[in-house]
DNA sequence: CAACTCGGAAAAATCGATTATTCATGTCCC
DNA sequence: GGGACATGAATAATCGATTTTTCCGAGTTG
C-alpha cells in the first residue's frame, strides 16, 4: 500500500536522480547510453530506475529537439483492407526506427485532409505519410510544401515536384488486365471506377486502354466513371446497362467499384463468368471465399509501405536531391470471374 | 523569399509576445480566452498571431497538466471492416472533445498490447479506449489497472471489476439467429468460430445454444472452434465435414470464421442456401454484393464508440462509482445464405 | 610549486507552453 | 493626501526532459 501515490504521479527523471544521489543530467546521460558517467554513478541510476519503475517520457524528451519523433500517416479511410494494411505496415515500421506512428483518416475530404495535417504540423511530427484523397495536386500538398514539412505521398498519386511518392505500378498492372480479358476474346470491357480525380484513374484507364487498343484496335472500351460517392456510379452504371449495353466484361478501377458491378449484376440476374467477366483493382480476403472467386489485381502493400518509410527517413535525416517517385508491381490474380465471352443465357456477345 | 526562415522554426509564444509587446503569459490568456486582459492588448496579440501564423503547440501545452489530451485506442487489428468503423468513429469524437485519438494494433497479441499500453502510459494519455485480444483477464488490462490508467474496454469483452465495459449485445443476437434458423426447420447446426478464448465466443455460443434447445430441446448443435488461427480451423472444419457430418446450417461467430465456412462451401460444391445455409456474426459490405447475400449480424459500432466515449470521458472528468458493464443490442440481417433445409442435392437432411 | 590538462559531474539554460505570485498603476473615499 | 481595493500585466516557477556551461579535484608538467 505505500506505492498508492506512485499510481497518482509518475516518477520523474528528478526522482531517479535524488534516489541515486546524483543529477538529473546524469541520469539523462545514462539513459541516453553516455559512456562518460563512472561506472558506479551509472550502476546506482539503473538501481534507482529499476526501484521506481521510471521510464523516460518520449514527448518532454522530445521537447528540446525541433522534430518529434513521430509519423504522422493521414489515409482517405480506415475501413478498407488495403489503408489498414498499410496502416499496419507503417506502424510496424516507425517503431521499428523508434518512430510512434500516428494514424489520421481524411474521411475521402481534402479540407480534413489539411485540417489534420495543421495538426500534425502543430504537433511537429518529424515527418507525414499523406494519401491524398485525390492526387498529388490537392491542397494538402501545398501545406506541406508551404509549411517546410517532411513528407512522402503514397497510393493515388503519379509524381510530384517536391515530394517523394510511391505507388503501384497501376498502368502495368492495368495492362496485363488488359492482354488477359482479350487474351480470352473480349472485344467490348467496360472500365467503372471512383474517384475521377484520383491520380490514379488516368493511369489505370490509360495503361488498360493502350494495351487493349494495342492488341485488337477494333475493341471497344466504355468508360463508367463517378467523382468519391458510391451512390452516382451505381446510378451512372444502372442507365449505362439501362441504353442497352452489354460489354463481355467489366474491369473496376476501385474495390467500391467492383462491388457496385456485382450488386448490378445479381440485380440483373447476371452470373460471372457466364454472362459477364469482372476484374477488379485491390484484392480483398473475401474475394477468394465466393462463388465465383473475383479476379484481381493486388497491390504490393508491403513493399509501398516499406519504400514509403526509407525515402521518408532518408530526408528527415537530411538527405536532399529532387523527387522520387516509384512505381512497385502489382501482381494480377485472375480468379474464376474472368471467362471467355458470350457463354451465358444472358450474355451480349460481340458487336 | 523573407520567409525562408519562418520555415524552419515554428513562432512560439515568446515571438508572439515580443511582436505584440506583451508578455508570454498574456498570449496565453489571450488564446485560452481569459477575460481580464485589456482589450487593447487582446487585439495586439491576435494581431501578432495573425501575422506570425502562431498555433499553440499542443504538446507542449500539454506538458504542465498529469495527463495529456490525448485518447489512446488499442485494437487488435487494422485490417477488418469492424475495426476500421470503430477507429473511424473514436477519432471523431475523441476531436469533438478536443483530443487526440492515438491509435495502435496490438496485431492480435496480448503481448504487443501490453506494450503498446506501456507506451501510451509514457505518453500519460489521459484515457485508452482497448479492444483486448481475447477477454478483460488479459495482462494489458492487469497492467491499466496496476498503473491507475483511466480506460474503457470494447468488444471482445463482458464485465470486469475494474474497468468499464461496452460491447455487442452478442448472446441476445445469437438467440435471435437461433430462432431463425430453428424457425426454418433446421434442426442440425454447426457453430463455427475463432478465438476461443475471447469473451464473446461463450456469450454467443451460449445465447444460441440456449435458445435453440429451448425451441427444439432435440436439435442438434455442433461446434467447431479454434484459437486464434484461421488454418486451423479451416482444417478442423474439412475433418469434420470429412466424417460425413452434414449440418443444414452453420453459424459462424466471427467474420473470418464466416469466410472459411464459404471457401470450405466451395472446395465442395455446395451452395447457399440450397444446400447448406449460412449466417455469420459481423457484418461486411461485400456480403451484399455477393449471390447469395450473406445473412449476417450487423454490430453497433457507432453505439458501442459512443458509449465507450462517454463513459470513459466521465472517469477522465473525476466520476466515481463502481465499472458499469454495457451491451448494445444488434441487428440480424437474414439475406438470401438462409433458406429451409434439404432443399439442394448434396444436403444432408436432418438425422 | 605554480600552471595545465582532463575526467566527471553539478549547475544552469533551454524547449514551449501554463499558472501562481508579485508588482505597478489607478480609483475611491474618508 | 494617504490607505484600501481593484485592475491588469509582468515575473518567475513549473512540467520533464536534454544539452551547454561551469566547476572541482586529481594527475601531469615545467
Amino acid at each position: 500500500m505505500a506505492h498508492r501515490q506512485d499510481q497518482l504521479r509518475r516518477p520523474s527523471i528528478h526522482d531517479v536522480a535524488s534516489r541515486a544521489g546524483v543529477s538529473a543530467a546524469t541520469v539523462s546521460k545514462v539513459m541516453a547510453g553516455v559512456t562518460t558517467v563512472k561506472r558506479e554513478n551509472a550502476q546506482r541510476v539503473f538501481d534507482a530506475v529499476e526501484q521506481l519503475g521510471y521510464r523516460v517520457d518520449p514527448l518532454a524528451s522530445d521537447m528540446r529537439r525541433a522534430r518529434r519523433r513521430i509519423i504522422g500517416a493521414i489515409m482517405p479511410e480506415f475501413e478498407s483492407e488495403f489503408f489498414g494494411q498499410m496502416l499496419t505496415q507503417l506502424e510496424s515500421l516507425a517503431e521499428q526506427r523508434g518512430y510512434t506512428l500516428v494514424a489520421a483518416s481524411s474521411r475521402e475530404s481534402e479540407a480534413r485532409e489539411t485540417e489534420i495535417l495543421a495538426r500534425m504540423h502543430d504537433w511537429r511530427v518529424a515527418g507525414v505519410v499523406l494519401a491524398p484523397v485525390r492526387n498529388e495536386h490537392g491542397p494538402a500538398a501545398a501545406f506541406m510544401k508551404a509549411n517546410g514539412m517532411t513528407g512522402v505521398l503514397i497510393d493515388r498519386v503519379l509524381s510530384d515536384d517536391a515530394f517523394d511518392t510511391v505507388s503501384a505500378d497501376s498502368a502495368s498492372a492495368s495492362a496485363e488486365v488488359a492482354r488477359e480479358l482479350l487474351g480470352k476474346g473480349h472485344r467490348h470491357v467496360l472500365v467503372v471506377g471512383l474517384g475521377e480525380q484520383a491520380a490514379t484513374v488516368r493511369a489505370r484507364l490509360d495503361g488498360f486502354r493502350a494495351a487493349a487498343l494495342r492488341l485488337a484496335p477494333d475493341a471497344r472500351i466504355d468508360v463508367v466513371l463517378a467523382e468519391t460517392d458510391v451512390e452516382p456510379l451505381r446510378a451512372r452504371l444502372r442507365d449505362y446497362f439501362a441504353k442497352g449495353e452489354r460489354p463481355t466484361a467489366v474491369y473496376s478501377l476501385f474495390l467500391k467499384g467492383t462491388l457496385v458491378a456485382l450488386s448490378e449484376f445479381r440485380r440483373r440476374g447476371w452470373h460471372c463468368p457466364d454472362d459477364i467477366s469482372l476484374v477488379g483493382f485491390d484484392d480483398a480476403e473475401w474475394m477468394q471465399a465466393t462463388w465465383p472467386a473475383i479476379a484481381a489485381v493486388v497491390q504490393p502493400v508491403r513493399q509501398i509501405a516499406g519504400h514509403a518509410m526509407d525515402v521518408l527517413f532518408a530526408r528527415i535525416e537530411g538527405k536532399q536531391g529532387p523527387p522520387t517517385a516509384r512505381l512497385e508491381p502489382c501482381r494480377v490474380l485472375m480468379r474464376e470471374s474472368v471467362g471467355a465471352p458470350g457463354s451465358g443465357p444472358h450474355s451480349g456477345g460481340r458487336q
